[in-house]
DNA sequence: TGTCTATATTGACACCCGTCAATTCCCGGT
DNA sequence: ACCGGGAATTGACGGGTGTCAATATAGACA
């Protein structure tokens, strides 16, 4: 098969920046959508763990056999780092038997900004 | 019945502080519940434009009719008002005929930190 | 080719969640 | 006391979500 795969596969375009402070404005409805979709990738205790393990690994990004160890099954675990991934809030790549996941840094920062203070 | 209600009910205080940032050191299970709680409030868009109203309305506080305009009727507005305010993001109070919300700033400045990138 | 390991997908199930209509509660004004 | 308006609660319904066991896929190495 030809190997001109760029991989990278999901975070869909408009997922990935957006937004003020919300203390200086009010969202509108389309990126409350938007944007309530990260909160709420981060809403799950198992998930929130699976992110700041992925968040705070050396080197910027684990294999899943790092981070599995959150107290449910492998399937579970698989199922949430592709729900942090269709959020736009992690991206994966195989390399050989492993699968490495790492944060998408402008993502994060855009949630950050948006409950940024000091306006 | 007795009306010696103190009001300010909810707002538990073990919701408050919380945690370094997600990528200095991996969370806890127990700080991931508590956590994960407060993305899981704002991870609906109704409910974080009311957040969004709230936050960014002159004053720092406003009151229910300021805010309800968000396309539900006004029993989901209240409900999701009071999510807000279970998961310590946003205080209420009475005065008079209207009830006012304002934002937790501390429970906000934690989560900022939380999701802060820079160290 | 076949086997072993790592990760993903499928299917099923119980429970949670967002929503509304109806009702109730709380407060001011008359 | 009564009434009117703002806000909260109740009860019900439909769809979504987290979980697991079973299975499938993909790559490494004999």
């Amino acid at each position: 098969m030809s190997n001109s795969r760029v991989e990278l596969p999901v975070l869909a375009p408009e997922v990935v920046p957006c937004c003020p402070p919300l203390t200086s404005a009010e969202l509108s409805e389309a990126d409350a959508v938007k944007t309530a979709a990260m909160f709420k990738a981060l809403g799950d205790p198992v998930r929130l763990r699976l992110f700041s393990k992925v968040a705070s690994h050396p080197g910027g990004e684990a294999c899943v056999c790092d981070v599995q160890d959150v107290g449910v099954s492998q399937p579970t675990v698989s199922h949430h780092l592709k729900k942090l991934r269709e959020a736009g809030l992690l991206a994966s790549e195989r390399r050989g038997t492993w699968v490495y996941y790492r944060v998408e840094p402008s993502v994060l920062a855009a949630l950050a900004r948006l409950l940024d203070l000091n306006r």
